[in-house]
DNA sequence: GTCTATAACGAGATAGAC
DNA sequence: GTCTATCTCGTTATAGAC
């Protein structure tokens, strides 16, 4: 693989785990054997890897929502998909990078904070699109507009993983989840 | 006000707003018009200083809740009331000083992360109770453990907070907190 | 209790050789 | 592309005067 992208994992770890403003390019450099004039090539500022960071991050996670609409499926199990995306980030003793990034908000350039407030934005769309078809469907009841359901789901999976990572405790993120998901999102009475 | 109170109000709004490692002694000095050196007098070490945030931090929540209890008022009240003390924390700005430190939970000192999980566990404990009596009284309909509802509603409402703080807007967390609560903790039929 | 001064270290970043 | 060496600054923390 290229340096760049083992930069960018190695990079995408750290911020899941300690933030983005506990980790230091001496850190990434360690771990891949290079200097760390080496990794300035590759990105030259911590900004940039930043943004590099976010941006990959939501591609794939872009990828993985496309990968659930064309598994097929209804409704509740693109839900369940989902946060399945999450549960696995956990299982990795990660937060998500975004989560994480969100809580650093302040902190950030601006480039990086456009594109955090992207992300949630694009999951939500999503969500909000999955959540609509449901109700069309007849397998969801809604209470309340698609998007603001949407905005809760994102917001509960994040703090799912927020809290229950100082546990070091999946089950407890799983229970969480399920009990979200299924409050908010309830399947009709199948009248 | 003495020094010691004064340095852990800056210090506790730094921490909400930039995070544990997104601010230095420097910054609550040259706020206070004080040297580092006499903010080692009160606290030696950083770590202590982070040791005595929660500690307060705590101690206040824990006194909020207190006052809940003592004010009276159904369960639906009081967990409306437990959603209001988020959001006053958020029209500040800030994060929840224990959602922000679960967050870099992993670059913490030891005694600073069990104080975190106990902060945690504190809440659910009185937000089970809570719940717990609404189910009693018929006010609330349960489904599931009170201890998993309290969970949930926990994460959620952290969930909410970091997540709306990047909007800057204090409406989106107080949509998202309302659709929680309903959802989770359904005033049951009045039969 | 609070100061100045400084130690000791790590951070992000650059210059220039190879 | 990657290195060594270095710069500059910020960090936590301490020593010792007042």
């Amino acid at each position: 693989m290229d340096t760049a992208s083992q930069i960018l994992d190695v990079a995408e770890r750290l911020v899941q785990v300690r933030g983005f403003n506990g980790f230091s390019y001496a850190d990434v450099a360690s771990e891949l054997g290079i200097s760390k004039a080496g990794l300035h090539y590759h990105f030259a500022s911590k900004a940039e890897l930043g943004e590099a960071l976010i941006a990959r991050y939501a591609a794939r996670f872009a990828e993985a929502l496309n990968a659930i609409d064309e598994r097929g499926g209804d409704a509740t199990a693109k839900l369940d998909s989902y946060a399945r995306i999450y549960a696995e980030v956990l299982r990795d003793r990660r937060m998500c990078l975004c989560g994480m990034l969100a809580a650093e908000y302040d902190t950030l350039p601006e480039p990086m904070r456009k594109a955090i407030v992207g992300f949630f934005d694009d999951n939500e769309r999503w969500l909000a699109g999955v959540l609509v078809e449901g109700s069309d469907a007849g397998a969801l009841e809604l209470d309340g507009s698609a998007k603001d359901e949407a905005q809760t789901i994102v917001s509960g999976l994040e703090g799912a993983l927020l809290v229950a990572r100082p546990y070091g405790d999946v089950a407890r993120f799983e229970a969480t989840a399920t009990r979200l998901l299924r409050s908010l999102a309830r399947t009709a009475p199948s009248a």
